[in-house]
DNA sequence: CTAATCAGGACTGTTTAGGTCCGTTATCGG
DNA sequence: CCGATAACGGACCTAAACAGTCCTGATTAG
């Protein structure tokens, strides 16, 4: 229902806690730090890693550091190294799944939906997210979002 | 992984295909229209009448009409009749689920992608969809859709 | 060499969505 | 008045995706 992953709730937090650490720090470390099962957040710390969003350091004294700052990575990043590509549909653009497009009314409809929020997504940094914390309503500081009508009906 | 549900694909199928008709039709024919097993499209019609998006008639010679025409009405109303309330996690506004807020490091955090991606969601109507059909990349000839920016990063 | 730490995959229990079917209610035409 | 048509509302079943765990291997510091 249009609604995304637990593990990318986690990754956003360890990404946040990450930035907030300014070091090198082990998964366990991060698992306490966010109150998550440790092996789930090294399943989550894996994939970023494998997206380059973090940097990872093996053996004794190893752990992971941020792959830049926050500031710098959109929230479509860190969907995409998680759950994979943003397709609303499986008749979109990137994902090939839709045989019969030729028969199909819907194909290529979902596209400019699909890219609007892709757009969307990637004008959020995660340095947004984590300002916005505890005041209620936030404009965002950088960048416009100028979209924002909410004049739905 | 942020796709919406198979049934939103086709409430919008049923929807333009009504747009189109411009009439009365029943649940079998729109379901033959679109290519989707009847009781399924019997299901997705339910769903829109009871947000008006669809206007039922009963009886003989029966069926369902558009509750307003296409432009008028915005994708993120069709997804919200289909699949309720847009909350990409489950500590979003509208849904009271994470009972331990106090300490979630995340609370409140989503809100803004929230609110963006339903504001991208309503700034496109189903007529643009309509439209969308056969020419690749299309920008839509009707209303604005500023927010689409693509400056992705 | 040993301890610490990431890497990668396999496995499993639970949840949720997709789809189907039933009986009921309402309206029209004869 | 009666029967046919069609929406309504709910219960139900199946299958796929997800969350979470665990195990084995590879790498590095001391």
């Amino acid at each position: 229902m249009l609604k995304l992953s637990r593990l990318t709730d986690y990754a956003v937090a360890a990404l946040v806690r990450l930035g907030s650490a300014e070091g090198v720090e082990t998964s366990p470390g991060i698992a306490s730090a966010i109150s998550v099962p440790e092996p789930t957040v090294a399943k989550v710390l894996k994939a970023l890693a494998g997206q380059g969003l973090v940097v990872s350091t093996r053996g004794a004294h190893g752990g992971y550091r941020l792959g830049r700052p926050l500031r710098e990575i959109a929230v479509s990043e860190v969907i995409i190294a998680i759950d994979g590509p943003i397709a609303l549909t499986s008749c979109v653009e990137g994902a090939g799944g839709c045989e019969s497009q030729s028969s199909c009314p819907m194909a290529g409809r979902w596209d400019p939906v699909n890219r609007a929020i892709l757009a969307a997504l990637s004008n959020i940094s995660l340095a947004d997210m984590a300002a916005a914390a505890l005041p209620a309503a936030i404009r965002l500081p950088t960048e416009p979002l100028h979209g924002i009508a909410a004049d739905a009906r």
